[in-house]
DNA sequence: CAGTGGTCTAGACCACTGG
DNA sequence: CAGTGGTCTAGACCACTGG
């Protein structure tokens, strides 16, 4: 059934076991060799191959479960979830590359416009900024296997990431340029979601008809010390995203 | 520190011992024992108190970590998670009337078909019933100031809620006839959000054009015993409803 | 330094699934 | 029935936190 399982963990890494076995395991999903719908090797198995302790493969696999990638089945086994371009917005919060890589989808971004531009109105009051202040204008394409999935126009006051238009943006995660150059940390988000139809230009940016469902996004994102850093507005493609929220009273 | 730590778990019980400690835990952050931001016992003091393993422990705090209910800080501890105003606003989401009531929104209910169906193909999976098992399906329509507002069909065992069709479903949240009429508690939704047209029978009964942009929504709900109790899809007017959310990491 | 959560072991028994 | 994941034990060593 599993002749030869390609996993190996180095006990002696300090990254811990579990998450090495848990990157292979995600790898093995995204190129095909466990297929959607497939089955795992039973975690006895695991821990026999790979030397390791049961408890530790338990916890590769939780990992993945939360995130959707794999289901378990007591008394049949662990299959891989059927992907789905679903945005989980309740409990854990990632950015929209985050949350696409985390369903092994391939994401990409193009930038299309890059822009400074005079904090006013609005923008002045969600990104607590002085009139005329100087805001960094942002306008992508995200994609999912090279279909444009979403429209995100991004407003960032520019005297949190100076000098941010000459970092590398294409294919890059914001929240990880504003992390790993500016040391910034996004730790929360409030969003604002409605459904609507799609306008001309929106239409053309994620190649769908003119008119079609589409939902709408307003979000402000604030840092570790409550300063806004982020205010965008997203249009995904309606009928291809699902937004997944679990709620608990 | 914990003098009175006023925990207990009956290890003969078929209910799982972690699973038992984390609805304990659950209540005393419900009841405030356990403050926001205070501080949990140690992992080892409970291990101690209760006479059971730390994995079990862990277990049992993982779950209320992933719920968003406690947070672990290594070396330091474990808290209980400040709660934001914006998650009870999806916390209330549960149920619609419940959410338009908090708005002071006058929200009434017209029932529009009551029926009892076979359960069979994705029915039978969702409600973890057998198949040809007696469901009862409701259509109803949800209004603020007399508008129509949104279109609920649902599903619900009809083991679970015998005699259903002969209470008052008018002008009642769902939710509170379950609780009041049958003493279940709906506790958990999981619930799915994507953006769509309405077709002429949609339109016909939110009163918007065929084509306007519209919220569909799938969702299922359980009980606190983890027993689904209601699969229900909702189509609100899109531009005239929105989805709050607040999310952090 | 003592206390905390993070990781890990090497077992065990169980309920459930499917043939 | 054999095989699977679900739960649980009783330890262990570690990295990190704060005083």
């Amino acid at each position: 059934m599993f002749p030869e399982l390609a996993l190996e963990v180095d006990k002696d890494s300090p990254i811990p076991t579990y998450y090495q076995l848990k990157e292979q395991l995600a790898l093995l999903i995204r190129n095909g060799t466990f297929p959607i719908g497939g089955q795992l090797p039973p975690e006895t198995l695991i821990c026999k191959r790979l030397g390791i302790s049961r408890g530790t493969v338990r916890q590769a696999i939780n990992a993945l479960v939360i995130e959707g990638r794999l289901k378990r089945a007591r008394g049949r086994g662990t299959f891989v979830t059927e992907p789905s371009v679903a945005l989980h917005l309740v409990q854990r919060f990632t950015s929209l590359a985050e949350d696409m890589q985390a369903q092994s989808l391939p994401f990409t971004t193009d930038v299309r416009v890059k822009k400074v531009i005079a904090a006013r109105g609005r923008l002045e009051a969600k990104l607590d900024v002085q009139l005329g202040e100087s805001v960094f204008y942002l306008e992508r394409v995200g994609k999912v296997e090279s279909q444009p999935f979403v429209l995100a126009f991004s407003y960032l006051p520019a005297s949190l990431c100076p000098g941010l238009f000459e970092k590398e943006l294409t294919n890059r995660s914001l929240y990880s340029v504003l992390e790993q150059e500016y040391g910034l940390q996004v730790t929360r988000a409030l969003r604002t979601l409605e459904a609507t139809n799609a306008d001309g230009y929106e239409a053309d940016q994620l190649h769908v008809e003119t008119g079609s469902p589409i939902h709408f996004m307003h979000s402000l994102a604030y840092l570790d010390d409550g300063r806004p850093v982020e205010y965008s507005r997203l249009r995904f493609k309606g009928d291809q995203s699902r937004i997944t929220l679990e709620v608990t009273r």
